[in-house]
DNA sequence: ATTATTTATCGTAATATTGCAATATTAAAT
DNA sequence: ATTTAATATTGCAATATTACGATAAATAAT
């Protein structure tokens, strides 16, 4: 025992669930915030503005990435990182649904 | 080391990202969008609609209630949950906020 | 008072997350 | 071909989460 029981639940929940689990962490929300302000921007950046290291850096980026939040182009040597603005939209069409039947 | 350095981050991102957390997972989604059905229910209730034993349901009800997401009002013997509208609104407008500036 | 009902908590096992140093990988620059 | 630069991955320790049976607590019903 342990394990998420993904597999209960339809994949709407569980594609919303990702989303959110990605944003659950203050170091991705300051990453998104961040990406926001600048657009876009290189992991080294990130990890200059972050009190963290670039491992730990690169695993939270990892994670948005896998979640669809974020997406990485690759630019030379580098990797050009952005929002992903499909998924920011469903999150909030999916907020937004909830705000209005709640009124 | 494994622990979330809040400390670092401000109050707003850890707040957002506590809210984010709460929803990273199917059944507490699957939770508010019962809720949002129902408009309000008993604890029993979920029990009966999730494929979780009472207790784990139990824990993911303190979760939501303790990020602010639901509201637990004592009825006799049992408990009133429903969704708390603040949170929503909180999320609602964060992500409003966030999809304008990528337009 | 006793019993049933409802929810919370405790204890515990399995698994996942967080963070970082060290190392690997990849592409640019020399 | 070597070196430099930027990211990713690996390995690991500390911590947190998930799930559930068992049990406790609190109220309602008999």
């Amino acid at each position: 025992m342990g394990a998420t029981k993904t597999d209960h639940f339809t994949d709407k929940q569980n594609s919303i669930a990702s989303m959110a689990k990605a944003l659950g962490h203050p170091a991705r929300i300051a990453i998104v915030e961040y990406l926001l302000k600048v657009n876009e921007c290189i992991c080294g950046d990130i990890v200059n503005e972050l009190p963290l290291a670039q491992a730990t850096v690169s695993q939270h980026l990892k994670e948005l990435k896998s979640a669809g939040i974020i997406k990485g182009n690759i630019e030379g040597n580098s990797i050009c990182y952005c929002i992903d603005e499909k998924a920011i939209e469903k999150l909030q069409k999916y907020f937004g649904n909830i705000s209005d039947k709640l009124n």
